[in-house]
DNA sequence: AGCCGTCTGTGCGCTAGGCCACATAGGTGA
DNA sequence: TCACCTATGTGGCCTAGCGCACAGACGGCT
């Protein structure tokens, strides 16, 4: 992670952009840009975090690894979001493990700052809960999504929410390590993205996948993608 | 649902147990106890509620219904917590289901009496947010483990977190129902019941379910059912 | 060009769990 | 007591997805 001297432009990031004025100036100047990288570990699980984390640009998942090193996604968050909601849930330390999963910026609050700011009860705690519902939401539709759709449509699912989170159609992530997220085999994914490459809505080349078709890929995904979508749209749009 | 004239004793529910006397003061005029019986159905996906409920001897099952009928569980509340978050977060409707899944007793305060406790900022607040980081250390918990484990630990984890949440080591619950908290086919559940009964851990006859031998499940359990605990004690004990 | 490491494609056998079809067994009420 | 309903047990067949093994294929480096 590196830092730059001041925020280029907090609006990128939708929670801090639906402040009102006041609240808004009360916070840029305790706003620092930072850059992640791909793959990086912004905290581990049960660990104490200094900063929470507002992506403009990054992509940052949440996931649980378990004791024999398998692992799968909780939820993600992008510009839309904030990493770190245990620090004004109150938990303090953190129950999953978040890593960057698209590289990019992020604006980065102390935890401090945060904390006395959400203590106010004003929009900026109305905003960062609501956030948290939507999240919620997104967690428990992987719940059941885990639970009763096929890999296909996972991905699908998987891809779509990243490409809302996105500027580009293009991806940067191998098929390994969308399958650490989906929590299913290297191979499984191999095999659902070449449908998916086959029906052309995307083509996938050693960890560069391009958006191609997204209206196929809308067909393709199950009911919980837009299910997390509107709830998203509804809370914070 | 019916109502009682006035709460039993509101300190059988946790969160309400832990609050400071002045809190608990204000509150206890505002609550009223109500019982609740298998299967009622407290909230439907995109609901509104008029009331929260705090389960005294009720436990209440979180699930999701897909447009195809099936549906899967993501969380369950009993007497640690508190259902109807939305209510607080700021989202005004549900995001799911809740259905009754063990008949018992809960106090109801309404909506607007919580809402303006909670804008106090005080103790109250603080609870119910930790309540609610816990809530998604279930769900999370829940996602992971429909990826990643069988039917007969989900199973075992289920019936953990139920017994936890009662005084009774009889639990009424036809495998029919189990199947749709799971998401998945009763006959699945018969035969990792089968298991556990001949391992001697229960006894399961026509919706009569008796905890024999609580260690022996724990030794089935996987480690999810470990990890929600641990966080519920840490953030609420 | 040639080497090598990483990423992707593919095939094979195996298992869990899905769907379907019954068989049986406690209850419950006439 | 018997008819009937609901809950549970069981077996057969099928598919998705796992584990494993290995074969390309691309790209960067010398």
């Amino acid at each position: 992670m590196s830092v730059s001297a001041r925020a280029g432009e907090p609006t990128e990031n939708r929670l801090l952009a639906s402040l009102p004025g006041d609240e808004y100036e009360r916070l840029l100047p305790n706003l620092q840009q930072v850059s992640f990288s791909l793959g990086e570990v912004v905290y581990e699980f049960g660990g104490h975090l200094d900063y929470v984390y507002f992506p403009t640009t990054a992509i940052v998942s949440l996931l649980y690894t378990m004791e024999n090193g398998s692992s799968a996604e909780m939820g993600l968050t992008g510009n839309d979001g904030v990493v770190g909601i245990a620090l004004f849930m109150g938990g303090g330390t953190m129950p999953n493990r978040a890593v960057v999963q698209s590289a990019g910026a992020a604006l980065r609050m102390k935890a401090k700052v945060l904390q006395d700011e959400f203590a106010q009860g004003r929009k900026f705690q109305h905003l960062l809960l609501r956030y948290t519902q939507a999240l919620i939401t997104q967690i428990s539709q992987t719940a059941v999504c885990n639970r009763l759709h096929s890999v296909d449509q996972q991905l699908c699912r998987w891809l779509l929410l990243s490409h809302d989170r996105l500027k580009t159609d293009q991806l940067i992530m191998t098929q390994e390590l969308i399958a650490n997220m989906l929590g299913v085999r290297r191979e499984g994914v191999t095999v659902a993205a070449g449908r998916l490459q086959d029906a052309g809505a995307i083509s996938y080349v050693r960890g560069h996948i391009k958006i191609l078709d997204r209206q196929k890929l809308e067909e393709t995904v199950c009911e919980c993608y837009r299910v997390v979508k509107d709830e998203f749209d509804r809370l914070l749009g």
